[in-house]
DNA sequence: TAACAATATTGCTATATAATTATATTTATT
DNA sequence: AATAAATATAATTATATAGCAATATTGTTA
């Protein structure tokens, strides 16, 4: 049904999801591999940076928001964007023990 | 349209998100937990760890292949699955730099 | 206050996804 | 060869997502 029963999940499994399901797409990562390249928090010329149309964009960025990827503060006329270290520190413990786990299970059966 | 335009992003970033897509799914996080608890290959006693129908951990388990998270390998009349190393370590690389590189930007202007 | 600028929302369409039941395929075993 | 077991595929349904054009909202400035 293109719907998820989450409740037959973890709430962690359910979050990290989330996160994992928001990195998921290459207009995303574009838009996080830009906030990362300025290095600096940046406002509406994201749009100008990606080839999509601005409703699109925003779009994208409230995907982002929502799962705590980028933070947005108003800025008078303008939003500014940047990256929410926590998430991005969480998500790199979380693949980081995934990598030590499987070291460990050097069996390589397949 | 449902569709993303692909030919707008970098190879490396379709295929990031491809990733990153792959993992999305709480049903598919689940599985990996799984392979990484029984430390090593298991085989169709998936279906009976997650609470979904054949059918439906099948699918998942193909897509978790098609983005080369995990491996399957035939024995006999089951199939062995076990996750790729590879893959695993180059996503861990990926989100390694996003967070370094966050460190650096640590402008905090949101 | 009016006009402008930047971002957000709405409405729409087409494709993708999640899930199931039923069926097919493949291999093992008797 | 027949049956059973394990996995895969097909068909179906409902919801989600990606994208755009048009419009609304919100803040700035003349």
């Amino acid at each position: 049904m293109g719907t998820t029963n989450t409740t037959l999940y973890t709430k962690e499994h359910n979050e990290q999801a989330e996160l994992f399901k928001a990195l998921g797409h290459p207009a995303r990562l574009k838009i996080i591999t830009h906030l990362l390249a300025v290095k600096s928090c940046i406002c509406g010329d994201i749009v100008s940076a990606i080839q999509l149309s601005q409703p699109s964009i925003t779009r994208h960025l409230k995907v982002l928001k929502d799962a705590r990827v980028i933070q947005g503060t108003i800025e008078g006329n303008s939003v500014c964007y940047c990256l929410d270290p926590q998430t991005i520190s969480k998500l790199n413990e979380l693949v980081s023990l995934m990598a030590i786990d499987i070291e460990s299970t050097n069996e390589q059966c397949c």
